[in-house]
DNA sequence: GTTGAAATGAAAGTCCA
DNA sequence: TGGACTTTCATTTCAAC
């Protein structure tokens, strides 16, 4: 390693912009759009993968074809103590996307997918029946999402 | 197409499935976790991307290695009416992952990825200077995170 | 959806700067 | 040491069933 800091090349960052674009590209493919050749792409995707900054390859799934017209971010507040009950009923919870432990008003910010108003009445009405109070904003539009991480300047 | 609606049927599902968990898998390898031979599932998997159900493949990156302590989610408000120039602004911005247009107190929540806090506050400074009232959330943890969407039941 | 053949891409070892 | 070439092997793709 020629160095220990994962510092990240102009290269590796075009690397990375066209796999977030399109992870299924061949390494020569990528190679020839970065200006390398295939087993050096090979070798600096396998470097990136073992520093730990690619944590893996995933698919962009579209909801809406999928019968879920609704996004909402809920803010859960919940009675005082950071509870365990509101992450297991989200990860079993059908629909419910994220949810990430906050600072702030809330102590849970939830990210949901689901078919219509009446099922996120439905889900409001649960988090309700455990305790929490909920603070919703149903997505009207995305004007930006997915887009790249790069190191600061 | 056998039916207007896009079904999916148990294949297409364990097919996300398996892609949503690395979309870099060879289609014969594919094939084999769900039971199909390479050529059917490749047609199954060009039909999804055809549904625009499967809208592409990306990498998952991890913020920390590239000096991205903080995540957090902004919600935005403007002064009264939807203004474009924030998501330009989003655009441009580095370290601005997502800005989604949402209902309730707030016009605009945005998910953001930053070194520090001071980098946060920065941020937060553009954001008033351009006449915007912001309420932080700094994410703690994230115990849930990409879980696949599938049909309501 | 399956099977088999031809074309394409990936991986490993070797050589060169 | 890191990148480029070549061979070998796996994978994709197309045709026929």
């Amino acid at each position: 390693m020629k160095s220990s800091g994962q510092t990240l090349d102009a290269l590796d960052q075009s690397i990375l912009q066209e796999l977030q674009q399109d992870s299924r590209l061949s390494m020569r493919e990528l190679g020839r759009r970065v200006g390398l050749s295939a087993p050096a792409v090979t070798e600096r995707v396998r470097r990136l993968e073992e520093a730990r900054i690619v944590l893996g390859y995933g698919v962009r799934v579209s909801s809406k074809p999928l019968g879920r017209s609704i996004t909402a971010f809920i803010g859960v507040k919940d009675s005082g103590r950071n509870d365990p009950a509101l992450v297991r009923w989200a990860r079993e919870r059908d629909g419910v996307l994220e949810c990430h432990s906050v600072t702030g008003d809330n102590s849970c910010m939830l990210k949901v997918a689901l078919p219509d108003v009446a099922a996120l009445e439905t889900l409001l009405g649960e988090l309700i029946d455990l305790g929490f109070t909920c603070d919703t904003s149903i997505v009207l539009s995305t004007p930006l999402e997915g887009k790249l991480l790069l190191p600061p300047a």
